[in-house]
DNA sequence: CGTTTGATTGACACGAGTCAACACCAGTGG
DNA sequence: CCACTGGTGTTGACTCGTGTCAATCAAACG
């Protein structure tokens, strides 16, 4: 049983059982985080690594007028500073937006890994490649996608990247965040991000109550949304395709 | 006398003139691209690396609706591929905006000099860091500047970034793209592009004809559009922080 | 010269933002 | 046990930024 960190980057090399073992040892230092507090700010030159083991966390720029963009969400299972192994330092900031556990890794530990098993190198290479992708996905989704694909689109991002660490059942999954999140994801305000909301609602594609969000039709939302999981690169290798079902 | 491509890594790193003949070396197979051609494709696993010495290119992706978002300009002295030198399949494509020179150099090569030269190593992999930021930046200037600050912003960049690689002559520099370009790069029509250009001249901050464009005062621009160099990691050691003057 | 490509205008429509109020719920403390 | 609170979701009315459509203009070009 090892822990949601080491079964994700699972997904990206098929790992010997030191190598699991590995992994999973050097993640081990799980700490509470409260909603809203800040994991990673702008300047800062961690000398641990954080993966989020539970809860959602984003990584988020704030604009001198005080508003806030969101860059990307950091769901369990995801590094928030997979890049600063190297002497970098943060240009953005990592807030969790629930409640969070997250592990501390040596950056010692971790070099220690990558450089005795490549499968783990390349791994986590993999997964900042994918990083990378989601960010221009997104790109596109702001500049070039109305409000209801919008916010369908981001929906069906994190359906599947939460399928791929076990975090689907059924037809649903936990989204712990609130409207606000979303609409600073997408790049419109709070009332307009509610009444999207509830449009896709009353067309039937999504349920989204107490923090449970209901794909009423996977294939309905993606094509509403124009959604193609492709840039996920969710098969390193071998994998399914589609998270629900 | 070394190529763009290599005085642009040297901002990055101290070379020997080892490295810098090495570097010259590899890119000294430089071919002629049209306006408008394709230079990567989605899906192509080259097998080559593409860096642009002249003109302006740019990534790209495209809806089904034949709408296109620009992901990122790439300016002479810029990889088109950086991440690609290990398997991995292109998820956007990659286009001549002008008439380029793109350098082909093989992967073996530029393997080779970071295996053996470890400020290569670093000087690309501090590349593709600065990459991944614009991208971010890219993001909060789609998700939260309106029409003009946005555009304002994206002319700051490619101030900052074409005065790296002395591309920048007094107050100007060549902007060999269309308004279509700039709208697609901004996630705005082509009118309204038009009119927010006009906007900015006539407040006196730049002045654009004949792919020339001059900045009238960079502080103005800049604060104007709330730009801040400081995601373009210029410095990764020691030079200056303002290209103009 | 026609043709073409890109820049520019005007009129109009509509998506999205803003402001302000209200509803709902969980927690808190008297 | 109940008023009070703060955070979040929901509404309505109104404004405004931006998109769309269509026409015109200017420069480049064979």
């Amino acid at each position: 049983m090892t822990n949601i960190f080491v079964r994700k980057l699972a997904n990206l090399a098929a790992f010997s059982p030191e190598e699991t073992e590995g992994l999973a040892r050097a993640s081990c230092d799980v700490r509470q985080i409260g909603v809203g507090e800040r994991i990673l700010g702008e300047g800062d030159m961690p000398r641990v690594a954080h993966a989020v083991m539970e809860g959602f966390a984003c990584r988020f720029k704030s604009l001198p007028d005080g508003t806030r963009q969101i860059l990307d969400f950091v769901l369990p299972g995801d590094l928030c500073d997979g890049h600063m192994l190297f002497m970098a330092a943060m240009d953005h900031n990592i807030g969790s937006l629930s409640a969070c556990h997250v592990a501390y890794i040596a950056h010692a530990d971790l070099l220690a890994l990558t450089g005795r098993h490549a499968r783990i190198a390349r791994a986590l290479w993999w997964s900042s490649l994918v990083q990378e992708s989601i960010a221009r996905e997104w790109l596109v989704n702001l500049g070039r996608r109305p409000a209801g694909q919008r916010i369908g689109h981001l929906l069906c991002e994190l359906c599947f990247r939460l399928a791929a660490v076990g975090l689907v059942q059924g037809q649903e999954y936990q989204l712990p965040i609130r409207q606000t999140d979303i609409a600073d994801a997408t790049g419109l305000s709070v009332v307009h991000t509610n009444r999207v909301l509830q449009d896709l609602r009353r067309r039937g594609l999504i349920a989204l109550q107490g923090g449970t969000l209901t794909v009423e039709s996977l294939p309905n939302i993606e094509s509403f949304s124009g959604f193609d999981s492709g840039y996920l690169h969710a098969t390193a290798g071998r994998g399914a395709t589609t998270p629900l079902g």
